[in-house]
DNA sequence: ACTTAATGTAAAGTATAATTTACATTTGGT
DNA sequence: ACCAAATGTAAATTATACTTTACATTAAGT
């Protein structure tokens, strides 16, 4: 699974950190999952699309092996 | 975090037996994800979303404290 | 009433998400 | 070059998703 947090995060100016207090989790978690160390659970993916203001399926995208 | 699988499930006529196999996880995933046990991780949700014809947001909802 | 498919539930075990702490590296500004 | 903020990374721990097995309950058909 794949995802553009990172490229959301740059279009709104906001730092790892600040995401991170938003969602109410740490920056590491923020951090992990920009590098696809691990998949997060819906409630995080629908908590950061929201801040983004898109859907889910455009910030996170399924992969061949998923 | 809420969800209406078991209402689009109904929808298509299919049992949980059947949307587990489509998602590739065993019936009782299916099952303690209707009934609010744990929340599913994002490949579960896309996945499940995506077998639906329904964006993510659509079939799961954050709550209050989530 | 009987049978069978579907669903609910529960316990034990495994895999993985998320936290915490800590430190290294990069980036941008002055 | 220096400083500070932001990011990357890593190990250890905790929390929780998911599996497997197994059995009980419900719903529907005959």
């Amino acid at each position: 699974m794949k995802n553009s947090i990172k490229v959301e995060r740059a279009k709104k100016n906001m730092t790892q950190q600040e995401l991170a207090e938003l969602i109410q989790v740490s920056r590491q978690t923020i951090n992990s999952i920009e590098a696809g160390k691990y998949v997060p659970s819906t409630v995080l993916a629908l908590k950061i699309a929201k801040i983004f203001g898109q859907p889910v399926e455009l910030i996170f995208e399924l992969e061949e092996g998923d």
